[in-house]
DNA sequence: ATCATATATTTGTACCTACAAATAATGTAG
DNA sequence: CTACATTATTTGTAGGTACAAATATATGAT
């Protein structure tokens, strides 16, 4: 019961730490947190995708796509057009400019995760990340 | 190696996912989720605390703990005044009122966990907190 | 006492966010 | 083939956030 709480208080605390670490890396590319999350989606999909695409993947999903890609665009980090096929959508992709730049980040971000990589065993991590799903009623 | 991205990134996605559903059920009463931590905050205390008293404590500290004070201190949930001690200090306390619509807010919250607090075992649960502990490099 | 330093809080600025409404293209039932 | 619902994205608005600089008070060494 009050385990329960302590454990999603950890959770909480622990992602915003998280998070304002990653900010605090990236600031001096005045590149913001979600806006490196893009961007590794991008590289992720490896081709074209939509908005939507994007917005399944985000860590928190936001109806703001559209303003982060327009500021990525804006720099040259990512393409955008209208899709041919369903011209509701949108084709997004990232640039070489973009893979570039994300090269330089993910060493900075490797840094910030090297001291607490180790921390835990193969077998605690995989066991971390099932007890936050078990959690979720993830019955998966 | 992976594991420790794959549980990060569960940890990252949960936390976001538990604060956007709080957030959700906070905001019908024109709360924001800070404002909310901030009076449970007070609640714990029991006392007139300080600024900084609060911002250790938050879950995401912020800068903004003065305007955050200022919209519930405009609303009557709060009490601040300059500490007579040290006059550099605010002395911040809950009112009645903002215990009142805590009630009523724990109430809401309360039914949002209501179906995964059982999803883990007490044991399951502490192991979860722990994991994260050691993930962060407490070495408690 | 006086001045530098430290501590506590507030404020200015620029930018991000959520939500709902607007826009636009597509699918579909008649 | 047209009207209506659905899907995809964008935009308006109000209000949040981080960071750094400003303000105010306290502390400590001389």
């Amino acid at each position: 019961m009050n385990s329960y709480f302590q454990a999603v208080y950890e959770i909480l605390r622990t992602g915003h730490w998280f998070t304002d670490q990653v900010s605090r890396e990236l600031k001096e590319y005045g590149i913001y947190e979600p806006q490196f999350n893009v961007l590794r989606i991008l590289r992720g999909a490896g081709r074209q995708v939509s908005v939507s695409y994007i917005l399944e993947r985000m860590i928190q999903p936001s109806s703001n796509v559209t303003r982060i890609v327009d500021k990525l665009e804006s720099r040259g980090l990512v393409d955008r057009k209208l899709c041919p096929a369903d011209r509701r959508k949108m084709d997004i992709s990232i640039t070489p400019e973009g893979l570039k730049l994300l090269r330089q980040l993910d060493a900075k971000v490797q840094k910030l995760h090297e001291p607490m990589m180790h921390n835990l065993t193969d077998s605690e991590a995989k066991q971390l990340k099932q007890l936050i799903q078990k959690l979720k009623g993830n019955t998966q």
